[in-house]
DNA sequence: ACTGAAAGGTCAAGGAAAGTCAAAGCAATC
DNA sequence: GATTGCTTTGACTTTCCTTGACCTTTCAGT
């Protein structure tokens, strides 16, 4: 078991190990993949597979020069409902679904009330002004993204 | 966006913070490029790319003996700068363009970084993965709700 | 007026990250 | 032996930054 480890098994338990104090770290995709002898985009590989929302983690990144790769743990205490709330919006969500949502969520305390309003407009109806079904898979994503904001931190 | 500054990011924060007290500073293009070791057009490129008046600077400059580079903050009431923002938002907005107008937003104090944190991923790529002229026009949609209930509140 | 030096401006090429995607490799399973 | 499902690799792309050659405008001295 121990003896047939992946380069991605090692990766993943460096960046591991890395993340362990901090909740989180800047990495630099080619100085890691020099680091470990592999191509650069087996750093992205281990990072889709391994350091995905569902486990916990956020990645975010710019490229160019100056690029970086920033890892985030999520944040969810509370009782897993940020976890769950993202897992209703992948599915469509239509307003009435999304406006519960943002109520239970603002319940929570999770998010002020000003805040609340943010998001009402973000995924209105004028805001998303689509046919239906596009409409609701534009409402879900974009609930997904501001979920995901909100469990950074 | 911490460790790996790149020289523009530097020169951004010098700029930054001699602006920090004034309204206004006056540069030169070509002391400014000397104490920072690099070739003029650089200041060129951070003056392009970091002080634009979707971020609420003015660049006025002259060029030949005794020249120089005026850089102002625009002040407009928060009143007239929202009424422009909606204004702005009526034509398709581009990732930059929207990200420059929250951190506009954000320098006016008129959300704080939560909120716009939130407006961000709400605007991103990831949630309005589109076409890219449809994409456009909803981040566009999207923003102009979404100042609208700035202007409620 | 003319001219040359002293600003600042423009633009395109090159460099430095990171991202994507599909093909090839491998190991367990049927 | 074929299928399936991860891994590994590399070619190509996208995004942002840096550099330098060349252009335009202004001013001061003649």
């Amino acid at each position: 078991m121990s003896s047939n480890k992946t380069i991605s098994d090692i990766i993943e338990e460096f960046i591991m190990s890395s993340l362990d104090d901090d909740d989180f770290i800047e990495l630099s995709r080619n100085d890691l993949a020099k680091f470990f002898s592999c191509v650069p985009s087996q750093i992205n590989y281990v990072l889709n597979t391994r350091f995905t929302v569902n486990r916990g983690f956020v990645v975010e990144s710019q490229r160019g020069g100056g690029g970086y790769i920033k890892l985030m743990r999520v944040q969810d205490n509370d009782n897993n409902f940020l976890k769950n709330a993202l897992e209703i919006c992948s599915a469509p969500l239509n307003i009435i679904q999304s406006q519960q949502l943002i109520k239970n969520m603002q319940e929570r305390n999770l998010i002020s009330n000003k805040e609340a309003e943010i998001i009402k407009s973000a995924v209105s109806g004028k805001a998303l002004n689509n046919p239906i079904n596009i409409e609701n898979v534009l409402r879900a994503n974009i609930m997904k993204q501001i979920i995901l904001s909100l469990m950074k931190g």
